[in-house]
RNA sequence: CGGAGCGUAGCGCAGCUUGGUAGCGCACUUGUCUGGGGGACAAGGGGUCGCAGGUUCAAAUCCUGUCGUUCCGACCA
């Protein structure tokens, strides 16, 4: 391709509206343009990357035995009725109505019309296990779109949706596909991990997320130093080791604190270390009464002050709840917002509570007195508290029931792994993939099943497995660029090698050489850019990195008379004097 | 949905406080010079100042409404 037929559209002005470099170097490299909040169209140039993307993916899909479709974007509101979603997938389901008055919607995803067409396609055991996979646009009505197309309100995904008969086989064919995400992203050349994940609201239990590991990853993912152990810190958990708690050595006592509220003040204000303040935070936790109707609770949750609560974890143990306002503090607790702990016995008040089982093995801590500017130091469970633990005969904190210490917390650097081999560390991820086991949630809902071995009728199993195509593109910026703009891995370059010819116009010899290097490269296969505009050096380099081009020829006047042309890697500082003849050899070896 | 900004040339912005001829940089067009890291000079084209209403002799500027958009929060494959 020529510059000259193939505008590059760079812009030097930073779009104010883009806070992270990859939305700026998609916009300033000419790749992406916004239409509207969340809505982008895509520049021949940055077409020309996500479809490379795509095509890796197919590859992948067609190897591991997926079958490509393609569904409507467009959906009828019957087949979101019948699972239920249409009520509760909420405000970011994308609804409207046809002329006819008929609810539709715009798919966010395909469980519904991939099931549809499964039960009516799939007739016998014997066409199983099957795995029909599509890239299609979708669409989210984000509450706040942001970052570009890292998360906008259309974009385009690989969703992939198996079926099965047993568990065995789903296990199988996802295990396949795990296996397959691995190549896709090894060969976007991707620097990423695949990390264990909660399943959230789709359902289902075995779930993996894959990660591209960057600062500004919106997600934080946990891995172990000395295993392979990765999850996402919505679902990582650290290894509990079981060993003898210091025993107590100091008395309860009331000291003044005023104005000391968050346990960053607490702490410097006594000088004691986070993990020896106990933080308490107030919940209302939403339970079904005996008559099954539905009522708040007040309830207090015990964490270690350098451990953040998991809200995922706590939702799993208790079900739905909300923070609790200062009113509530103060009427269920008689205690003051900023300063609760505990409750005394002598305040005879009995409050429901769950701890994360790191804060029950706190010995002589800090927490909060239930009143306006004073905490307790010294504390212990049981010497100074009421824990209303029945069983517990000889009020151990070793024979505290189990109900009460749970892992409700986000681990944190530096925790156990809890394979017990090595320790936790964090890392930010750009979650471009995600594969579910998700059982017979939609297929029991629509009635998708098949005539078995035996003849009877059985619902089908199934995975399902997705890769946000358009957010790989970003991702993969976000993750290899600097200063001067993008370092595209080389599968995923718009172009892998640019010619740079230096006063092309001035010289007749110069441009003959370049025309005869352009011709050879295409000729051995390689994706060219030849730079035939007339623009100085400086300008034609400045774009060239911009847009990333990971290989570049520079043809000179000085070169040619040696017979040679300057080599330059994107990413290296210095060129390389390359003899004319052996450049198609030369990339060759760079490109494999 | 709550809070806070911003809408002026294709892009980035100034002008608004204190009402009176529509401005700057980049980009674009033409020419001359220049020619290995976004070059210089000269000339030029391009605007319903988001939209509607109001105040005024006069509104980009003041007032009201409205739409769009961005940021923070809540929410979320």
């Amino acid at each position: 391709m020529r510059t000259s037929q193939f505008p590059l559209n760079t812009v030097k002005d930073t779009p104010s509206d883009a806070e992270i470099a990859s939305h700026q170097l998609m916009i300033r490299a000419g790749l992406i343009r916004k239409l509207a909040a969340g809505l982008y169209s895509w520049l021949p140039l940055g077409l020309r990357v996500l479809r490379k993307v795509e095509k890796i993916t197919r590859e992948e899909m067609e190897k591991a035995g997926a079958l490509e479709v393609l569904m409507p974007a467009l959906q009828p509101a019957e087949l979101w009725q019948e699972t239920g979603r249409w009520q509760h997938y909420g405000p970011e389901l994308a609804r409207l109505k046809d002329r006819h008055e008929r609810d539709f919607c715009l798919g966010p995803t395909h469980e519904e019309i991939i099931t549809d067409l499964a039960r009516h396609e799939l007739k016998s055991y014997k066409q199983l296990p099957i795995t029909y996979y599509q890239i299609q646009t979708k669409f989210r009505d984000e509450i706040r779109p942001r970052f570009g197309v890292m998360r906008s309100r259309e974009f385009i995904m690989k969703d992939a949706y198996s079926f099965h008969l047993t568990q065995e086989s789903l296990q199988e064919t996802y295990d396949v596909m795990y296996s397959a995400y691995n190549n896709i992203f090894d060969k976007l050349g991707l620097n990423y991990r695949a990390v264990i994940a909660d399943s959230g609201s789709i359902g289902g239990a075995v779930s993996h997320e894959f990660h591209v590991l960057a600062e500004s990853g919106e997600d934080a993912i946990a891995f172990s130093t000395g295993s392979d152990y990765a999850a996402n810190v919505e679902s990582a958990t650290a290894l509990r080791e079981k060993q003898p708690l210091p025993k107590p050595t100091e008395t309860r006592e009331k000291i003044l604190t005023p104005g000391q509220k968050t346990i960053a003040e607490v702490s410097a204000f006594l000088g004691v270390a986070p993990q020896k303040i106990l933080k308490t935070l107030a919940i209302m936790r939403t339970i079904k009464d005996a008559l099954g109707e539905e009522r708040e609770v007040f309830w207090l949750l015990y964490l270690r002050g350098d451990h953040e609560l998991n809200e995922i974890k706590a939702r799993k143990l208790l079900g739905d709840f909300r923070f609790a306002t200062d009113d509530e503090i103060e009427s269920h607790l008689k205690g003051r917002a900023g300063y609760i702990g505990p409750p005394l016995p002598e305040s005879h008040l009995i409050i429901p509570w769950l701890a994360d089982w790191s804060a029950i093995e706190m010995t002589d801590f800090v927490c909060g007195a239930n009143e306006a500017g004073y905490h307790f130091k010294g504390c212990n469970w049981f010497n100074d508290f009421i824990l209303f633990d029945l069983e517990n005969f000889d009020h151990s904190i070793e024979h505290l029931s189990e109900e009460y210490k749970k892992d409700i917390r986000n681990v944190v650097e530096g925790d156990k792994s809890p394979d017990g081999k090595g320790e936790i560390t964090l890392a930010r991820g750009i979650e471009v993939g995600h594969i579910f086991q998700l059982g017979t949630k939609y297929s029991e809902a629509m009635k998708a099943g098949i005539i078995n071995e035996g003849g009877k009728y059985q619902t089908m199993i199934m995975g399902c497995y997705g890769i946000g195509i358009s957010r790989v593109v970003a991702a993969a910026i976000e993750q290899n660029h600097d200063a001067h703009g993008i370092v595209w891995p080389n599968n995923i370059a718009p172009f892998q090698v640019a010619i740079c010819p230096m006063n092309m116009h001035k010289s007749e010899r110069l441009k003959e050489a370049a025309e005869q290097l352009y011709a050879d490269l295409v000729a051995a296969g390689f994706d060219v850019l030849f730079d035939d505009r007339k623009v100085r050096a400086g300008f034609m380099f400045a774009d060239m990195e911009l847009i990333g081009i990971p290989h570049y020829l520079i043809v000179g006047d000085r070169g040619l008379d040696a017979g040679t042309v300057e080599y330059k890697d994107r990413t290296a500082s210095d060129n390389e004097v390359i003899p004319l003849a052996d450049i198609v050899e030369f990339l060759k070896a760079k490109l494999v």
